[in-house]
RNA sequence: CGAGGUGUGGCGCAGCUGGUAGCGCGCUUGCUUUGGGAGCAAGAUGUCGCAGGUUCGAAUCCUGUCACCUCGACCA
């Protein structure tokens, strides 16, 4: 439904979406820029949705039995360099540790860029038996990666996220292991973030350092650019061999173990942001919102005015995540302001309200305006936050269709991916050299090779040789 | 890392052919207001990104440096 825009201070997301999201970022006082190169800081408001993520995922790492520990933030250049593939991936942005105090060190430390090393080199101490595997880790801390540009949420120097680092007796339970991992995210993205997904395998170009397959979940954000919203990496006894971690497997032979790592980060608030937001602000899906509904009082001088907003507040605590904006300035203003900051849901009560026994409901997705019996409140507002959710999902959802695109030739490739931001399903032959072309011709990448394949044709979109797989393509944050 | 741009109260900006800093918003106090960013009045807030240099005198000119922004390159 069409909208007058109310604030003026954020880019229009149609104009430029870099600096909307930019914007957003900051007015919804999300983050904001730190004394520190390329690291953010994270503001009450983008630190309550990180732990509502942190929660969200946890509990379903619990539920399906891996452990958190906490490693060192430190790593010896000699442990890193262990596994070859893994260090030469990493070391263009690696920060390092030289001096302790006013000392040289004898061994400079790595700054964790991640933790494959560390959990390895853990690994290899504590497994002696299959009787010991698996072993399911997970540990939530913060990385550095020296980047060269950042932006606030999708690449910054340091970041907070979740890996899991997982060892297996076998090798089709740690494929099975990164695939389930894959899948929780998925099922995370859907259920709590309303953010469809597609799943899939990387290239081996695109894929993690050191990894044997990689897996990801891709989100289409709103100006059609593809962002990578988790990971699942299977790594064969790479890392094993690599580390020694061996033990005596059911025959009394040695035998090295089957490893899985998996990822999601900060970055998918930056995926919130972009799939759902709009130019009022942020837009949160009720079940990541750390305030999911508003109560503002209108003309709160009044008598009863105040004390009917309170006694909502009490009792819908029960029900849902709520507060009430009782400060002393103008109610547009407070409209406004939780607007911008993402609140799904608001509901105003006025002297006019009171006299009917009412208050007013508005969803900050629609701005739909319903009056809802002060009775029914703890009836009908969960009903509406779901119905919001659900509403978010599906309007992405729709739109990730609607920006979905077939290609199986170059010319209609070429046409497609220049002109239409979005995803391109086409067939692939499984050489670097195409994609590499494709990436220079159009700034594109393989975003996936999808679970779901299409037979589109029989022949490679670029170079006509015989395809292996369906390719989706797309420009990427 | 390459090209371009910007750094001046909390935020957004003006001042930049040198003479000691100003506007809007915000903030504080008071009164009136309150259904989409209220009005009036009185206040407070600046080592002009940082470090050198030129000059009697630098926000302004010169050199260096740092940070941020945009576009490229890079980015499991």
């Amino acid at each position: 439904m069409a909208k007058e825009k109310y604030v003026e201070s954020i880019t229009s997301r149609d104009v430029d979406f870099a600096q909307w999201y930019t914007d957003v970022v900051r007015k919804a006082e999300m983050a904001d820029y730190s004394s520190v190169r390329g690291c953010m800081i994270l503001r009450p408001l983008g630190c309550a949705v990180w732990e509502n993520i942190q929660k969200g995922l946890d509990s379903r790492f619990k539920a399906l039995g891996h452990e958190n520990v906490c490693m060192p933030m430190f790593i010896p250049e000699s442990l890193l360099d262990k596994e070859a593939e893994h260090v030469e991936g990493f070391a263009p942005e690696v920060a390092w540790v030289t001096m302790g105090g006013t000392e040289q060190l004898q061994e400079r430390l790595a700054v964790r860029p991640t933790s494959e090393a560390l959990f390895s080199d853990h690994y290899a101490k504590i497994v002696q038996s299959y009787r010991d595997l698996p072993k399911l880790y997970n540990q939530w801390v913060s990385v550095v990666r020296w980047e060269k540009t950042t932006r606030p949420f999708l690449r910054t120097t340091e970041f907070w996220w979740q890996e899991g680092h997982t060892v297996h007796e076998t090798a089709a339970e740690a494929q099975q292991e990164t695939l389930r991992m894959l899948d929780t995210y998925a099922e995370f993205c859907k259920t709590e973030l309303a953010i469809p997904v597609v799943k899939g395998r990387k290239t081996d170009k695109e894929k993690f350092a050191g990894a044997e397959a990689t897996y990801t979940i891709e989100a289409m954000m709103h100006d059609g650019k593809s962002l990578q919203a988790a990971t699942s990496h299977y790594f064969g006894d790479g890392f094993a061999r690599a580390f020694g971690i061996q033990f005596s497997n059911r025959e009394n032979k040695l035998q090295y173990v089957y490893q899985t790592s998996w990822g999601a980060s900060t970055r998918l608030i930056g995926a919130l942001i972009m799939v759902h937001s709009d130019d009022n602000g942020l837009l949160l899906p009720p079940h990541i919102a750390p305030t999911q509904v508003m109560v503002v009082p209108v003309a709160q001088h009044k008598p009863g005015v105040l004390e009917a907003c309170q006694q909502i507040v009490d009792k819908l605590s029960l029900v849902c995540r709520i507060k009430m904006d009782a400060s002393d300035k103008m109610p547009g203003w407070k409209f406004s302001e939780h607007e911008m900051h993402g609140i799904p849901l608001r509901l105003e009560l006025g002297p006019k309200d009171l006299a009917n026994g009412q208050a007013i409901a508005v969803r900050r997705d629609t701005g739909e305006k319903q009056p809802v019996s002060l009775d029914n409140l703890a009836d009908v507002i969960p009903d509406l936050l779901e119905q919001i959710q659900r509403d978010l999902y599906d309007r992405a959802w729709q739109l990730m269709q609607e920006r979905t695109y077939t290609a199986t030739d170059w010319d209609s490739f070429s046409a497609t991916i220049q002109e239409k931001p979005g995803f391109v399903k086409a067939m692939w032959c499984g050489e670097q050299a195409c994609e590499d072309k494709i990436k220079e011709a159009f700034a594109a990448t393989a975003r996936c090779m999808p679970f779901e394949q299409e037979h589109l044709a029989d022949t490679c979109v670029c170079c006509g040789k015989p395809a292996k797989s369906m390719v989706i393509w797309g420009k990427a944050y």
